[in-house]
DNA sequence: AAGGAGTGTAACCCATCGGGTTACAGAAAC
DNA sequence: GTTTCTGTAACCCGATGGGTTACACTCCTT
């Protein structure tokens, strides 16, 4: 809980589009999205969104999870940095702990 | 990927609200959040957000990620069965699969 | 030097969505 | 019967992902 994940956007840029030389013109189109809409995504000015994971994972021959699982601690961490916690614990002596 | 995962709000009702008899009211209360959101979230009416998420995971002591990873298998799951995947797949070729 | 391709992003428009407040009707408990 | 709890409608709001168009680069490549 302490560095800052990678955003899944710029892990997708570096990982597979890098490699594979592709633009991101190339890239958008392919994966049937706006220039826009994918660069913001791998410079990390937006977040990984399901349906776009989707995307990548149809592309990539890859597993959405996995990168829904990168956006999620991305998106996890920042909330732990901005939330405020007003929260009062439930009464749980009598539960199991799972 | 074939039935319809649970609603983490669902399993959150089931397994922690009602064994510890609490009403919608006094949850919602200690969570710091609207009796309404609550009760939309139980009835699988709206998404876990990673906010609400993080709440309940200080207030009954349990992982964010946990619930989190519910709410993406949910969510996921719908995607698949709503998005137009038009999609080309990336010449991968000559990359190692990971 | 000039033209073309690729890129980030500003401006603008949209739909969706989580969440808050208020209020009402029904159910359940006392 | 009165109180408590609950779902939810109506309404407002801010954030957000995404589309289009357009502009100002940078980097080749003739």
């Amino acid at each position: 809980m302490d560095r800052k994940p990678t955003h899944p956007g710029i892990l997708f840029y570096e990982e597979v589009m890098k490699p594979l030389n592709m633009s991101v013109t190339d890239a958008a189109a392919r994966l049937g999205v706006s220039r826009k809409a994918l660069s913001e995504l791998i410079n990390a000015k937006t977040s990984l969104s399901p349906a776009m994971a989707l995307r990548i994972s149809i592309a990539t021959n890859t597993s959405a999870e996995s990168w829904l699982n990168m956006q999620q601690k991305y998106t996890l961490w920042e909330t732990y940095h901005h939330m405020p916690t007003n929260v009062t614990p439930f009464p749980m002596q009598d539960i199991q702990e799972g």
